[in-house]
DNA sequence: AAGTCAATAACCCTTTCGGGTAATTTTTTA
DNA sequence: TAAAAAATTACCCGAAAGGGTTATTGACTT
């Protein structure tokens, strides 16, 4: 289509935000908003699938939400980048909706420049959010890819074979690859539930890997 | 200490680069500079445990790396930022380098007055990164948590089954769960099993969720 | 109306898992 | 050097898991 605008989807359900948006997107130049929808419903039935760059996407909307909405509609729409922008700064809404595809986040606060700066910076490859949002997102991930301290506890051997065990090894299976008879893995794995306090192996590897 | 300015810490191995830094820092008001290292050795023996807010690091660095050199000290700076940067854009690096603790990532092309500002705003509970570094960690954010298509295979049913397996519970337990037999359970499971190419409870789990 | 799929349930059977206990050897620490 | 901790192996035992098979029911499809 027009290859020197970037073109704007709109799903929000405030009508004077939602009508600010466009006004903004529209009087700028490099920028153009067709489509505009006032609840997740109503995107769905007329978003048209193609020459679509980004969705600005509000994520309290009734009915069903803008994650939900995102969700539905990303799988056919491939090349369009959704840019969540909401009031909500809590991790749970930062995550949950990075998580399911949106590749920006800005707060409804943003002002109207950034906000224009934001939807390029996406639709460039960039993926914008404010620096304190960029913060929650990594201290998830430094809280998700640690080890509970519980796995303080345990030895050397004991976190090896704990290895083998997230693997799906049986016990015969782990004896081979240390070297040791079968009944020394089982000796090692009870050690373990001991100091996990738990009584089987899905247990402790909840315990001792994740949250 | 001096509550006006930001203290920054410089671990560089480049002779220009870290005294460019260096002058940088000291040359611009409410930043001061005053321990700077060449390598993660000479950090772990000279660098002050308090009074360091932010501490620029280099991950290519002769010996021990800049996130080993960071993990190292973490533990004994709990009010300290550590801030990479490098030349690295590779998505290994960067997660790696903010999984393992880091909040802030800069390239080394930044501009000074950007890299000032990342500084700043570190400090006051930010995570400067470029946009396109942002994309990468988002990225990856989104790969990690999907459920692997293997998981489409399955009915309603399965799925719910397998939410409990992933918890732990014993057949009997999500018998009761589900108001249904031990047996019944037990046939899901092993429709599961099929579906997925396993044999054991932790193979389908590996399977379904995660990459 | 016939056929498929999903959910339900039961039976037989073997392997694996995990608890309890005891004992020896090696390594580490006090 | 003595004591403590870790690693090793063995045996008894019951519970749980998992393979294979068969069968009934209801829902959905053709």
């Amino acid at each position: 289509m027009n290859e020197d605008k970037i073109i704007v989807s709109i799903v929000e359900d405030t009508d004077d935000i939602r009508e600010a948006l466009r006004v903004l997107i529209n009087g700028s130049t490099g920028f153009e908003c067709v489509h505009v929808f006032a609840d997740a419903e109503e995107a769905l039935d007329n978003m048209p699938a193609n020459d679509i760059n980004v969705v600005l996407m509000d994520i309290n909307l009734p009915g069903m939400d803008g994650i939900g909405c995102m969700k539905t509609l990303k799988p056919s729409m491939p090349d369009t980048q959704f840019m969540m922008c909401t009031v909500y700064d809590d991790d749970d809404h930062i995550f949950n909706a990075l998580q399911s595809g949106a590749s920006g986040y800005i707060l409804k606060r943003t002002s109207p420049a950034q906000i224009l700066e934001a939807i390029r910076d996406l639709h460039e490859g960039g993926s914008p959010m404010s620096s304190e949002i960029a913060r929650r997102v990594v201290y998830s991930m430094q809280q998700n890819n640690k080890p509970s301290e519980a796995i303080e506890l345990l030895t050397d051997r004991e976190t090896q074979i704990l290895d083998f065990l997230a693997k799906g090894y049986l016990y015969k299976e782990i004896a081979v690859e240390l070297f040791i008879s079968k009944e020394t893995v089982k000796k090692h794995i009870h050690n373990i539930y001991e100091k996990l306090h738990v009584q089987t192996r899905t247990e402790a590897l909840n315990k001792a890997y994740h949250v």
